[in-house]
RNA sequence: GCCGCGGUGGCGGAAUUGGCAGACGCACGGGACUCAAAAUCCCGCGAGGGUUAACCUCAUGUGGGUUCAAUUCCCACCCGCGGCACCA
């Protein structure tokens, strides 16, 4: 036989598993299926590096497990390549990013193919495809139409210098003198925070779900926990405290009482009048005032609106408490009582009111805009200012609501108001301050400040020498009682959809003024593809460069066919990935027109979900999350079946550089496989990947044990050239047995707990029992062989062919591993807990007859000496252990 | 600060979940083969003591504890990596 030459048998049993097409899933398969997916590269301008084939080996080990086993398996691969590395390039060196990624994923693709991943090519798939991008714009059209999708204005990263918006992972944070300040990657510039209007997917609405149904998946647990803290399901209650009080107090010294809401009107008398007054116009509403109401009423604009509302001598039509604004809508009437209208806001303005005024007929005619305007002014206004309001407060420990000694509500620095509010538990009267520490935005943007339950607040108490106050818990009674409603906030945010760049897949959305509305490309125009551009920068504003493109731009409504325009931000990189294990099942579809149907098609129906699915830790927050909740949203229109996408997750660690550092072009650290491939093989580096740690476990590359993997297989090799040959001293043939059966049960519980470096561990302890062996059953190497074969699947199979197979070994089925109990055992003699002596014994001799022996051992004789044995602990098959008295 | 993961020979790491600590591999030392080197094969390889043998003592980040017995369980702390970061 001639010399292990990895080179010629790799490359020569890579084209014939092509062409035997043994790694193609078939879709009708009456077999078993099993669906294993690896997270699907990006192609950068690095090539492939050692990291990314950590993930992949391991998942392919398991695909040729499963494929032995009997099961349709199916394990594809494609390209995320949309993404900012690309489009950095291209803005430097003005080529094209379409080019760029073709020329990018040729190298990759030959790259996985010299690694031997039993990938099925057939279902390659790319990202920056247009038929790929049609789907990912017609399922973004999707959530569209269920009102998952919306506008807001967002703040995004500026830089001042590059005058363009950046990424996220565009800025770095750096320590300076004075702190930590967020700048520019690129020119080192401090970032702006600059507002612009961006799509917004309602991830929100599925905090609830997202977080719930992880009990559905098998996941690792830190993965599920890192998930559930990121959604920061909170539990607990909303509670309001009334305001009284106002400063500066404004209002004549009537006779006065407090009124219902807390504060002053002029006398009893005039009071009542109003309120009779005020009844009859909330039941008998202008058709302006019943149309708005309609659009306030029941905290629709996320604020709390009364009608109709007595404030000292006047009635206002829509008053806003806690945020101090007054809602007037005006008819024809007011041309009449100028002065009157004067007057009250006049004073409504000095009582710290905002007073906004619509006319009837535009609150008619435009409801919708008249609602948006009102809904800005409330984003503007701080919380809780004005007159008589409340304070809603949501906290998770609404029992200590007995020790709340203030209020602390979101400030720029710490600030008491002057105000005070009446704790609803026990009518104390407290403070309302302005704190730091406390965030717009969290909660309801105020907390109720119980100092001798909470650290922040006892340190704010501290400083401004507030009281604490360390009470019994309120029951469920109290709380009750006092109106505490039980309430769930999230940490989740909804997900900026928007990107103002050039590399990604358009937005497929037309605005149209005279419709006044956003409308979406109709499912025959999609995809909505890239134009190409002279220049990939962002432009001057911040929006994208196909901004700059009028033809493009420019377009007709869909609805009224009017002239309109196209949206010119594009989607984020996660768009993509977000659905990629659907797109690898859509053969055909996918280049057709999209269609429910044609998503849900029988093939979505017989692959998922996925089986197992192998990735990084970094992606649970983002890619994990986000194609989870795409996911349940294509569940709910009922286009793809499961709650879940993922049966199985489980994350493999990081290869660092030689350094320690992460791997990347910029830190020039990257270690890139195809060098060693030459210099070892694939077989050898798949081997070695694979025994170098604990799968999960981050580790740095070191390439000192390569050769180790590289001696293991040339001695595999030679031994195939000793079975049924080699004759002479050593092991009898009977005794390899049961080793070898064991380490066919211990390769196949490695496999299933991805503890792949003790599956080879125990491969390579069986060789060195085979080399001592007076002489190997070809059938016990065979069944080596298959073993060996999912980490070395070429040589596997060319020893396999030498042994006279014919068909391929990836045809063969998995061994079964037979249990057999060893007649002799090893059991450990302890004087005290500490190991004195070692004995072979029968198998099946008694507990008796075994204490026996042990006292009969001469050094067991030594150390009882002159002792009495006081207590026998014995461990069947195991151990013996005699503790002596003194 | 909080959450998660980890800390075992010169190095990567094993240890059937409480039962021989250091499997397997790398590196290193000695030997065989060779004119020589490489490759290969054999032997050794945690530290200290010991007549360099048998054997003994110590040793799994540190300090306590539980137990006949602890790398494994409990308490307190130290260090490294990753994530979140005034989250009410």
């Amino acid at each position: 036989m001639k010399k292990y030459n990895p080179k010629a048998i790799e490359a020569k049993w890579q084209k014939v598993w092509a062409k035997q097409k043994l790694n193609l899933a078939k879709d009708g398969s009456k077999k078993p299926k099993f669906y294993a997916l690896i997270e699907f590269p990006f192609p950068s301008g690095d090539g492939l590096h050692v990291g990314h084939m950590r993930s992949y080996t391991a998942l392919d080990v398991v695909a040729r497990k499963r494929r032995a086993e009997g099961y349709e398996v199916l394990y594809p691969i494609g390209w995320d390549a949309f993404g900012l590395p690309t489009e950095n390039y291209a803005i430097k060196t003005g080529r094209q990013p379409a080019l760029i990624t073709k020329q990018n994923t040729t190298r990759y693709r030959k790259q996985l193919q010299s690694l031997g991943f039993s990938f099925d090519w057939s279902r390659e798939v790319n990202t920056t495809d247009p038929n790929y991008y049609k789907w990912t714009q017609w399922l973004f059209l999707q959530f569209f139409k269920k009102g998952l999708a919306y506008k807001a204005k967002i703040a995004i990263n500026w830089c001042p210098k590059d005058k363009i918006g950046l990424a996220n992972e565009e800025v770095v944070t750096r320590s300076t003198g004075s702190g930590q300040v967020e700048v520019c990657e690129r020119c080192g510039t401090a970032v702006e925070q600059r507002e612009k209007d961006q799509w917004l997917l309602a991830i929100t609405k599925y905090a609830d779900r997202l977080d719930r149904e992880l009990d559905l998946v098998d996941y690792p647990e830190p993965v599920k926990l890192q998930q559930r803290n990121w959604i920061g399901r909170r539990e607990g209650a909303e509670i309001e405290f009334k305001v009284i009080n106002p400063t500066p107090d404004p209002l004549p010294e009537g006779e006065g009482e407090v009124g219902e809401f807390g504060y002053h009107t002029t006398d009893p008398n005039t009071w009542r009048v109003l309120q009779d007054r005020a009844l009859e116009m909330r039941k008998s509403p202008t058709p302006a005032e019943k149309i708005l109401w309609q659009s306030l009423r029941n905290n629709s604009t996320g604020s709390h609106f009364r009608r109709q509302q007595i404030i000292w001598k006047f009635i206002a039509d829509f008053v806003c408490l806690e945020k101090a604004l007054v809602i007037e809508v005006d008819g024809d009437i007011h041309d009449y009582q100028k002065v009157e209208d004067e007057e009250r806001s006049t004073f409504l303005r000095e009582s710290g009111f905002k007073v906004i005024r619509f006319h009837n007929d535009e609150v008619i005619k435009n409801t919708s805009l008249v609602v948006e305007k009102i809904k800005d002014q409330l984003k503007a206004l701080p919380f809780g200012e004005g007159l008589g309001g409340v304070i809603k407060i949501f906290t998770t420990r609404p029992e200590t609501i007995f020790g709340v000694t203030f209020i602390a509500r979101a400030g720029k620095a710490d600030r008491f108001t002057g105000e005070y509010a009446v704790n609803p538990a026990n009518q104390e009267k407290i403070p309302i301050w302005e704190a730091e520490y406390v965030m717009d935005g969290v909660g309801t943007g105020a907390v109720m400040g119980v100092p001798a339950h909470d650290e922040r607040d006892l340190e704010f108490a501290k400083k401004h020498n507030l009281p604490i106050k360390d009470v019994p818990m309120a029951d469920q009674e109290t709380l009750t009682k006092i109106g505490a409603k039980p309430h769930t906030t999230y940490k989740l945010r909804d997900w900026v959809f928007s990107r103002q760049r050039y590399w990604g897949e358009p937005i497929p959305l037309i605005f149209c003024a005279k419709c006044n509305e956003w409308q979406p490309v109709p499912d025959k125009d999609l995809p909505v593809k890239l134009p190409k551009v002279k220049k990939y920068e962002p432009t001057d504003n911040g929006d994208s460069p196909l901004a700059n493109i009028k033809s493009w731009v420019e377009t007709k409504c869909p609805k009224c066919g009017g002239a309109a325009r196209r949206e010119t931000d594009v989607m984020p990189n996660w768009a993509g990935s977000s659905w990629y294990y659907l797109a690898y099942l859509m053969k055909k579809a996918i280049g057709q027109r999209p269609t429910s149907l044609g998503l849900a098609s029988s093939n979505i129906k017989h692959w998922l979900p996925v089986d197992w699915y192998n990735g990084g830790m970094e992606h649970t927050t983002l890619h994990l999350l986000y194609s989870r909740f795409w996911h349940k949203v294509l569940n709910d229109l009922k286009l793809v079946p499961g709650k879940e996408p993922y049966a199985k997750r489980t994350s493999h660690g990081l290869i660092l550089a030689h350094d320690g550092e992460k791997m990347s072009k910029s830190r020039g650290n990257v270690v890139n496989p195809d060098e060693l491939v030459k210099r070892f093989g694939a077989d050898t580096l798949r081997i070695y990947e694979m025994f170098m740690g604990p799968f999960g476990q981050a580790i740095a590359w070191s390439e000192d044990g390569l050769v180790g993997s590289r001696r293991f297989l040339e001695r595999v090799w030679k031994m195939a050239e000793k079975v049924d040959k080699k004759k002479g001293k050593g092991v009898a043939v009977s005794d390899l047995n049961p080793k070898l059966q064991s380490t066919i049960i211990k390769v196949g519980e490695d496999i299933e707990a991805m503890k792949f470096n003790t599956a080879i561990s125990s491969l390579m302890i069986l060789l060195n029992e085979f080399e001592a062996a007076a002489s190997i059953p070809a059938q016990f190497f065979k069944t080596f062989l298959k073993l060996l074969s999912p980490f070395a699947p070429h040589l596997a199979d060319e020893l396999w062919h030498h042994l006279g197979e014919k068909k391929s070994i990836h045809l063969a089925p998995w061994p079964k591993g037979e249990k057999i109990a060893s007649e002799k055992v090893k059991i450990v003699i302890q004087i005290n807990g500490k190991t004195r002596d070692l004995i072979e014994v029968s198998a099946k001799i008694s507990e008796l007859e075994l204490k026996q022996l042990v006292l009969e051992q001469p050094k067991v004789i030594n150390w009882v000496k002159g002792k009495e044995v006081v207590k026998t602990i014995v461990v069947p098959r195991r151990l013996v252990n005699l503790v002596l008295g003194d």
